[in-house]
DNA sequence: GGTAATTGTGGGTAATTGTGGGTAAAACAA
DNA sequence: TTGTTTTACCCACAATTACCCACAATTACC
């Protein structure tokens, strides 16, 4: 399971160095194959292993082309998602097209999240994160059913 | 599985250059025979191996010719079904009739679709996306039953 | 606290890839 | 047939990417 939290930049070249700490795991499983895809959601990117992508590959292709929420996410996630590899000093090449849609700029964060990692751009996170944070700890919404039984 | 994105261009002549990654796999399959087709879903093309091709066409030929949107789905696909080979630069060549169906203009996007690629207009798609985008990560719909239970 | 190793960042160069256009062969129309 | 358009094949250039080396900042260790 990945997690933590890195900030980075992102060069000129559109190149990210994933934290050293990640690299020995993710050049050896399935020989260092990533897959860089956006994420749906929100306005950033998601990194798998290659492993952990054809896993998710699958169960998108279960998705029905008649359901259109579940037609438009398969769609999106695989027709964006970019193979790539480490280069010699463990970075990955962020294609321009993903670049701009998570609009990162000179600053990035990293952030493991279990079988993958989101990269987000640094002032969209820090902006994002204290909104959900605010929400998160007011008590006058609904929690659902699945968090009301969860202990922290 | 074919998947990734990449702008293109569609040249005078109405070619398109496939990215380099995927053409060794096009042209040793079925000896580099490709099918293309219309996306009768949207405004966009596919383009498939050969040997897809003739699965879906099989799958097509089930459909029964008394249910109304099956028979005009078989009509649209089988009828503009072109088939095509890379050149020597790895491009193929768009028949005008479908370049008009996709408004192919001078910029397009061509997408992995796990057995087949997707292509749209540059333009036409990110529109589309966008609009697609705000509807994913619209909490305030009810996702259907195969989203709610997808972990990615 | 000082030194050494590791890690993050930047940039140069060579190879690959995308794009455009010329020309000859083939298909089509009159 | 002949003339016109379309397609296939070739070459050439520009942009991008992969690969390499180098330095600065950080961290680990004594």
């Amino acid at each position: 399971m990945f997690r933590g939290f890195n900030t980075l930049s992102v060069d000129s070249k559109g190149r990210l160095a994933v934290p050293s700490r990640h690299r020995e795991r993710l050049s050896s499983e399935t020989g260092g194959c990533l897959v860089l895809t956006l994420n749906p959601m929100d306005r950033s990117l998601w990194l798998y292993p290659l492993i952990e992508w054809e896993f998710i590959e699958s169960k998108l292709a279960e998705l029905s082309d008649f359901d259109k929420q579940g037609r438009r996410t398969k769609q999106m996630m695989r027709g964006y998602a970019t193979d790539c590899q480490l280069d010699a000093q463990g970075r990955i090449l962020i294609p321009q097209e993903l670049r701009d849609y998570a609009q990162l700029k000179k600053q990035a964060v990293i952030l493991g999240q279990g079988n993958k990692f989101e990269i987000w751009d640094e002032a969209a996170w820090r902006e994002q994160r204290d909104q959900w944070l605010e929400q998160i700890g007011d008590d006058s919404g609904e929690p659902s059913d699945a968090l009301r039984s969860l202990s922290l």
